[in-house]
DNA sequence: AACTTGGACAACCGCAGTGGT
DNA sequence: GACCACTGCGGTTGTCCAAGT
């Protein structure tokens, strides 16, 4: 086993009693042992008695989020699934970097391991576009193509069992169960965020403000995002835009492409959820590089681990 | 084979909120 | 109300490892 380089550092409460030299950096099986048996025997909670008690020179802080982060038996280890990104993609439009909110409805995610994702993934994926991931055509970048794809991907696993996303009671909080005929059933309440309709609407709004260039008809030539296959966002994509399409049309899509209950949907003039500046849409060269798009999206199946 | 680079994930740090005294 | 200890959260840094050169 190699032993991890760890370092040391005084207590912070350096009293004479205490002055020891308390471990830091990866933690050691040992130590997972000493503390997956403390709290076994005495429970979760109190986490600087903990670290005093149960022999390990650690903080308490450090303790609890090694068990809450790594050995909590609850703890999902793994890629998140397409499922699952989509929810974080979702809630984070919603709440913003509210991670520990959002681990909430993925259950056996924690905070940190959607914080790592949302950087090194998506973050990684908006670097590339150059573009903010808070600005409103990274978001639209999100609602327009990831989304899509990952419903794509759902729909392309066949017979597992799909994803609703649904209000589990009276309240607002989204959650995922899993439902056996319904490939996607988005009953989300009235202000869910992710809402495919809105998301047309949205990019047919931004149709209209933009310049005849249209949303990059390169990236749907991409192999990797295979939108061609979805009729009438291909059409949308590839043709002048038009004034007079309607939401209903693109839910109806949906309906028949994606199993999406309409009802559940808000239909509503497009708005962003985050504090974005609306000039960045209703100024073209605000808007995305395309050609940026395209070569971002090129890729997107590895960076979003859609394979 | 040696070295560099970048991705993924684990862990730390600072701060804010909360409850007890 | 002031102080203190504790907890939880979000941002940042550190570590490991695989891929590339």
């Amino acid at each position: 086993m190699i032993v991890p380089m760890s370092t040391f550092s005084k207590s912070a409460s350096s009293s004479s009693d205490e002055d020891v030299e308390l471990r830091r950096g990866p933690w050691t099986l040992e130590e997972d042992t000493l503390l997956i048996r403390y709290i076994s025997c005495h429970g979760e909670g109190r986490w600087n008695l903990l670290a005093k008690r149960s022999g390990l020179r650690r903080t308490g802080k450090s303790c609890r989020l090694r068990w809450m982060n790594y050995l909590k038996p609850d703890v999902k280890r793994g890629n998140l699934t397409p499922q699952e990104q989509i929810l974080i993609l979702e809630l984070h439009s919603k709440w913003g970097n509210r991670w520990a909110k959002i681990a909430q409805h993925l259950p056996g995610r924690t905070d940190n391991e959607i914080k790592n994702y949302w950087r090194t993934r998506v973050q990684k994926q908006a670097r590339h576009l150059k573009i903010d991931t808070n600005s409103t055509a990274f978001q639209e970048v999100i609602r327009c193509f990831w989304m899509p794809r990952l419903l794509q991907k759902i729909q392309l696993q066949g017979s597992s069992p799909s994803l609703a996303i649904s209000s589990q009671n009276s309240n607002t909080q989204p959650s995922i169960h899993v439902n056996e005929h319904s490939l996607l059933s988005a009953q989300v309440p009235a202000q869910g965020p992710f809402n495919m309709s809105e998301t047309l609407y949205s990019l047919e709004h931004q149709a209209m403000n933009s310049s005849s260039e249209n949303c990059t008809s390169a990236s749907i030539s991409s192999e990797s995002m295979n939108i061609s296959q979805i009729p009438q966002i291909s059409e949308y994509l590839t043709t002048p835009f038009h004034a007079t399409a309607n939401s209903d049309h693109y839910s109806t899509y949906l309906k028949g492409c994606y199993n999406v209950d309409n009802i559940g949907y808000n239909i509503e003039p497009f708005s962003l959820a985050s504090g974005s500046a609306p000039g960045d849409f209703e100024n073209p060269s605000n808007w995305i590089d395309h050609n940026d798009l395209a070569d971002g999206l090129w890729n997107m199946d590895e960076l979003w681990q859609f394979r």
